[in-house]
DNA sequence: GCATGAAATTGACAAAAGTCAAGAATTTAG
DNA sequence: CTAAATTCTTGACTTTTGTCAATTTCATGC
């Protein structure tokens, strides 16, 4: 588990004993490809780190579907909102490819707390860095065309391009898998 | 300062002595249309609760502005990004009208965790609250079209569009000011 | 209250992005 | 390795949304 410490250590600064009591709620846990790691409506029971693979969030709603995010290895996945409120999973969350997870049930989640006192703080932090991103994610959305929203996941997350279907990687930048198709190929002319 | 008591009540659920203490940390603070709250690129140095008016949150870039958001009574705003990791401020927040805040320094917004051992969960629960929301918003510009997504604020802010200017609005809902004129002549009409 | 400036609307047009359908390429399962 | 299924690409066309410019409406400061 040398990259959940790591992973742990960068985010949240912790001494080693802390992230030694940490790391042992933590279980390995493994999806094959196509498995759900979270249904939508269901409750969330648990917060994973990813290993290696990649999870795609996503909703269904009338006649489509909407990727949310695609998470990869190094990443922390759950439905944030369902864990911490006890609410009904707001999305699906499957696997893209096999994956390999190291994942904390709720109640150790919620146990974190108590054995580590500076736990909410830290974590009070690591959610506020992730609402910066999302805000920086809908200037994105309001701001940019496709083109350019394509070039910024060029620019930020090139590897995703070469790992997972297309279609999904348009529907998260909110363009149709056509659209996407026709600004790769001017990116490859030009 | 009632209103800012019963916020605070709604939102964290504290005891009666923690409000209090709280509470004696903000001071009154009011704005003139038009001024500036926070201008980008500067040290963000307080978080304000909004008693009454309307602050736009906005970046510009190259010739044109976006309207990120439009924060209203009852509401917090800041930079939280900023305020927290001594970041320069991302945007532009600036009063649509006189506005009546109450105001917590910097410093005085650090020291809350130790006057309060529980502030730090209550406030990861605050921010975890803001994420999910920000998240469905992420969500509506992927996956609605402009007519859909100016249905959604009619039907859950339409105080607003009584209130600002509805240019602000459009670029909120990431449309031109025309499509969002058209939009609403439309809706009218039916 | 009136003059000025800002905001909103409207029309004509242009550009961006979506849809549908067909076919090519790639991946997957046996 | 092969057949089937899925994904990707492409063209033709439609729809949505944006842009520009002209007017009208509204707000603001004197």
């Amino acid at each position: 588990m040398q990259e959940l410490d790591q992973y742990i250590q960068s985010y949240f600064g912790l001494e080693e004993h802390e992230i030694a009591t940490i790391q042992q709620l933590f279980k390995p846990e493994t999806l094959k490809k196509h498995d759900y790691y979270l249904k939508m409506g269901r409750a969330c029971e648990r917060l994973s780190f990813i290993r290696s693979g990649y999870l795609r969030i996503f909703v269904t709603q009338a006649d489509k579907e909407v990727t949310q995010w695609i998470s990869t290895q190094g990443y922390f996945v759950t439905d944030l909102s369902a864990l911490i409120f006890n609410t009904p999973a707001r999305w699906h969350i499957q696997a893209l490819s096999d994956t390999e997870l190291f994942t904390i049930s709720k109640s150790d989640y919620q146990s974190i707390g108590d054995l580590i006192p500076r736990w909410h703080q830290l974590e009070k932090l690591f959610i506020a860095k992730c609402f910066g991103m999302l805000e920086e994610r809908v200037f994105s959305l309001l701001s940019m065309s496709a083109e350019d929203r394509y070039k910024l996941l060029l620019d930020t997350n090139p590897a995703l391009l070469n790992e997972v279907p297309l279609q999904y990687l348009a529907s998260m930048l909110g363009m149709s898998a056509e659209t996407f198709s026709r600004i790769r190929r001017k990116m490859m002319e030009a």
